[in-house]
DNA sequence: TACGGATGTGTGAACGTGCACACAGTAGGA
DNA sequence: TCCTACTGTGTGCACGTTCACACATCCGTA
């Protein structure tokens, strides 16, 4: 008695006895089947009478499908505050999954307690798959998935430990040259570059972009290293880097973010941009059209991310295996007035 | 065979064969009874052999409890935009529940498609609560809540339909009159407002607020309503009172996205911040300490908020009823440069 | 000796579904 | 006339779990 039941609530006998049918008529009328125009009539009216819902434990029991897929946030403090885009990438995933009368549930993992519980959560029959963003390779969630086979889809990054789980992201390396190269066909010459969370490969990447594109006329000490994708870091890092070299005439920043932060530590030493020095983001994410001036940046098509690794899911739930080599969305340059 | 079976995994049943035991001894291994130490041992041995996970879904179904949460956002694209608090309620949300070993699950209504499965959803016996953010009145959703009678809580604004169900939010009236009254009091005298989202109460509670502060120094003409609560609306709505009171200089925005967009205005104009204008924000999101000067602003306790509803639903579930009024938490003022 | 309590274990039923199967009636073709 | 096909309905079982109950053993005490 300590713990109150919840309401009981209506079943498929229930109207069953109330339309004077059996239950196997009742489960026809809502999973398809023969059924007489009057039976579905009497079912129906039972149904609407009673208020009858059908209970999704007892089906996913049954059918050992719970048409729910997990998208899994990992360390999502750091990323609501970093990433813009995780947003975006979510209701991307879940439009693809709601088109396929999915329902996505997203776990926020902070804590070791968060895992555990999360791990036994994907186990536990309640969903189908899990889209699992910003994974790093040593995650706990990682192993579980694996062992359990469970239908997933990795965003961001490879998930090194088991390599026939596919994943989405974008060609950090890639785009980060070519933004880079941006800078070197309009004419800069002294270009450093603002790098952050070169834990992660998305940090590694766009470093190694950013090197490849400059190639002699790199210079190690042009490159300012910061923590995070944020704003503060953007300020930290560009005052860093103006001390370093005050020749600089372009800068490539990690992300948006840390972009807007350059400008604002541009503009407290009195350099104009893009007169003085020109400046190039990442992300195209909100920050881009809010600075003065607004950012030359590279596009995250976050949306389709999103939808792209639900897509990954949906199709191992019907049975196909993607190829596990990943796929990368293409980034095009968006070029604004800060380069 | 169109749809492949997941992979058959152990059951209790399984373990319990291989431990040379009983289902019962298994169950009592895992929910606490009466073991002796070698059954125990036998068990834990095969349970790790077999990679045993006990089935969630099969759980909720015999004990009527599925220890998820949901955690509801209605227009979430919006909410993204606008609000940089969400984030921080859900996280707030998701310690609470964490604590008490409960699954937070979040679902996003973005179309009458997803409203309708994510009621399904609701009601299927997935989760034994919901925590809804920012529904309005006539939104589908409370129907199905307050129908099911599924123990839930609002963030943000009452549910006018149900008053059975509490919610949790702030003071908009309170906390607007107070940072307005900071202006008055720091000695601005041409006060006006940039009003946002006129048709949620929020909106509407901030105006009333301001229009309450200034008494009879309130002019009909110094408000300026803009649709949404983000950057380009501040800009648009700081012009727009400048073309109509060039001798303005006091500014309520109704968030601080709105403040840094109508600072931005301000500069534009050639005005200084704070010595021409006085500009106060609502918040205290990443925006206020972010903008040049930082803003004065009113501190929005949204980790609280999410932890505080949370609370309500598992008051709920224990079996307490919460006095339905409502819980308001403190908003402190903010004092930092720009204001 | 007999009894009550504590400890340990096994068994059957139930949670609410969906599906395979069985059955009944009707119609059409060989 | 019989066999088959199609439509419509009812019944039993299984999904994996927990819980109530029955049973079994051991101990201390009346």
């Amino acid at each position: 008695m300590s713990r109150p039941q919840p309401q009981k609530r209506a079943t498929v006998h229930d109207i069953a006895a109330a339309a004077g049918m059996s239950r196997g008529t009742v489960s026809r009328v809502l999973n398809g089947g023969y059924v007489s125009a009057e039976a579905r009539a009497a079912i129906e009216a039972a149904m609407s009478d009673l208020g009858y819902v059908p209970n999704n434990a007892a089906r996913a029991l049954k059918m050992r499908r719970s048409q729910a897929v997990a998208f899994v946030a990992l360390e999502p403090h750091s990323l609501f505050l970093d990433d813009p885009n995780i947003g975006s990438i979510m209701l991307g995933a879940n439009a693809a999954l709601s088109l396929a009368d999915h329902q996505m549930v997203s776990l926020v993992v902070e804590s070791a307690r968060d895992t555990e519980r999360v791990a036994r959560y994907l186990s536990g029959g309640f969903v189908d798959g899990a889209i699992v963003v910003s994974a790093r390779t040593k995650d706990p969630i990682i192993r579980v998935i694996s062992d359990l086979s469970l239908p997933a889809a990795f965003v961001g990054h490879p998930p090194d430990l088991d390599q026939t789980i596919p994943f989405v992201g974008i060609d950090n390396v890639g785009s980060a040259r070519a933004i880079t190269e941006h800078l070197v066909t309009t004419g800069r010459r002294r270009i450093g570059m603002i790098a952050a969370a070169l834990d992660r490969d998305s940090g590694i990447d766009r470093l190694a972009g950013f090197r490849d594109a400059l190639g002699p006329l790199f210079d190690d000490e042009l490159v300012s290293d910061v923590p995070h994708y944020d704003y503060g870091s953007g300020v930290k890092g560009m005052r860093d880097l103006l001390e370093r070299e005050p020749a600089i005439d372009g800068v490539f920043a990690a992300s948006d973010a840390i972009a807007a932060g350059a400008l604002e530590a541009l503009r407290e030493a009195g350099r104009s941009v893009p007169g003085d020095v020109g400046v190039v983001g990442f992300d195209d994410s909100t920050w881009a059209v809010r600075c003065q001036p607004q950012l030359t940046t590279v596009h995250q098509p976050a949306k389709e991310i999103g939808s792209c690794a639900a897509q990954l899911i949906l199709r191992q739930l019907r049975g196909e295996h993607p190829d596990p080599g990943g796929q990368l969305l293409p980034t095009p340059l968006v070029l604004r007035d800060s380069a």
